[in-house]
RNA sequence: GGAGAGGUCGCCUAGUGGCCUAGGGCGCCGCACUGGAAAUGCGGUAUAGCGCAAGCUAUCGAGGGUUCAAAUCCCUCCCUCUCCGCCA
């Protein structure tokens, strides 16, 4: 249940729409409609049956105590009634579950509706935001000589930076092994980014477990839509984690914050494990998709009024760190239905590599609204006392490393093979240069 | 992994089949008393669903079972604590 059956009932036309956008069939709301007053058919007949159920049980209860004898005829009277309410309600309740499992099948198919303000199309109304730094070419001129930047993958072969061959033979491909400056440089990547996250954007640090349980990965969606995207340890039923956001935004999985404890707003280093299945052949060189990789990924818990807000900070501190590495990166805002299923507006956040001369996501800002939040109760309290309500969750990596390690790469390369270490990372790796 | 003890309302705790519609304490909120406060007194204080409402229903770690009736009995599982074993 993801969308909300109150909001399903209120504005089914706007829900229908949202689905349509997205290139959802917009029929299941329909059904969802009819199942959802079905549902509260039988939720009112099996109510009233159990009240009387309830206070016959109770009249048995009193009449023994009043000495009535246990097995005297008027408690077998008593009884009787109390179990033919009983046996209506088994048949009742057994329609009820059966309406309800499929009621949220079809919610789990209704998309969140996007953002007004979300272009409407596939991947070409994608709109470019905008773009930040120089977009260097690929043929360079210095000192009145020739060259071409290299690719990644042949920098960090002359540099000893990480190595594709040996991940494969201890692991499999996908599973890059850093070696030397380059296991040097995800480390100072990594505790660049959370200092930044922590001491100039105010977030709270987290170190999760990179394995969650069933319903973590439920909570977040991954199971059952995209199972197959993840790594599965089966005999102890945990699933390696996807992204940070997963274990992250479990943390208040069935929690209720007090509105002075908002916005919560984390900044996370995990490993990130996918199985990428069906990406055979695609990018298969170098880093750009891996099966392991590195991430500071950004999570925060907003008050529904101040999320549209968030998302745009959300998206600028992730913007920060590319700006403070040098490199050169665009903004784009995603189109209905190339954002997903269950974001309500999406910033994707594309670096540019001279060496392939490619944009490459290094990541995804997302606002989801309540939608997540409802899938995991995760609440607050307007005002103390109040009623709870659905806090709006948003996340965003900041950044992933692997392909932000290949457009530095790509970036601070030199005619003479050597690399130049961006100036913010050079107390984390102490040195300015990586040399062969 | 083995043995034992536990898991009840924000926290602590009572509760061994029907008067549990879950009691008490702490905390919190409101009111009274006060010049103001403390202390004291009175009242309130979970979540979800359904209903215009009065109210009804569900939830005592989770799931199943026994029963007219389960916090309470039975089964399975999860978690926490103590001790032992193993271990970076």
């Amino acid at each position: 249940m993801s969308i909300g059956l109150a909001r399903l009932r209120e504005e089914p036309d706007r829900i229908r729409q949202g689905a349509i956008d997205k290139g959802e069939d917009p029929a299941i709301v329909d059904a969802a409609l009819a199942l959802e007053g079905k549902r509260r058919q039988l939720l009112g007949e099996s109510d009233t049956l159990k009240a009387e159920r309830n206070a016959a049980s109770k009249k048995i209860g009193e009449a023994i105590r009043t000495g009535a004898a246990p097995n005297g005829p008027e408690v077998a009277a008593l009884r009787r009634a109390s179990t033919e309410a009983g046996n209506l309600i088994e048949k009742i309740d057994a329609a009820l579950a059966t309406a309800e499992v499929e009621l949220e099948e079809l919610m789990l198919r209704i998309p969140n509706p996007a953002d007004a303000d979300v272009p409407v199309g596939d991947e070409s109304a994608n709109q470019v935001v905008r773009t930040w730094g120089e977009i260097l070419a690929r043929e360079v001129v210095t000192d009145g000589a020739r060259w071409s930047r290299r690719p990644h993958w042949e920098i960090a072969a002359d540099l000893k930076m990480f190595d594709l061959e040996r991940g494969a033979k201890i692991t499999g491909s996908g599973f890059p092994v850093y070696t030397g400056q380059g296991s040097r440089l995800q480390r100072a990547l990594i505790d660049f980014m959370l200092d930044i996250h922590t001491a100039e954007h105010g977030m709270t640090e987290i170190w999760p477990p990179a394995m969650v349980n069933a319903a973590s990965a439920r909570g977040t969606g991954q199971i059952p839509d995209k199972e197959d995207l993840m790594y599965i340890a089966t005999r102890d039923e945990l699933y390696l984690v996807p992204t940070a956001e997963v274990p992250v935004t479990n943390l208040h999985r069935d929690e209720i914050f007090e509105a002075s404890q908002l916005p919560v707003r984390y900044a996370a280093y995990s490993p990130c494990f996918r199985r990428e299945a069906g990406a055979a052949g695609k990018d298969t060189r170098g880093i750009l998709r891996v099966h392991q990789f590195d991430k500071v990924e950004m999570v925060f818990f907003e008050k529904p009024e101040a999320s549209t807000e968030a998302l745009e900070w959300l998206t600028g501190r992730a913007e920060v760190i590319l700006q403070r590495l040098g490199l050169a990166y665009r903004v784009l805002l995603m189109a209905t239905k190339d954002m997903g299923f269950v974001q309500a507006k999406k910033y994707d956040l594309e670096v540019w590599a001279p060496g392939v001369e490619r944009w490459l996501e290094v990541s995804s800002c997302s606002n989801f609204r309540d939608y997540q939040a409802r899938r995991m109760a995760i609440r607050y309290r307007p005002e103390p006392g109040a009623k709870p309500e659905l806090v709006h969750t948003l996340n965003g990596s900041g950044l992933a490393l692997a392909r932000t390690v290949a457009a530095i790469m790509e970036t601070y390369q030199q005619s003479d093979g050597s690399l130049v270490v961006p100036e913010a990372l050079r107390s984390y790796m102490r040195t300015d240069r990586v040399v062969a």
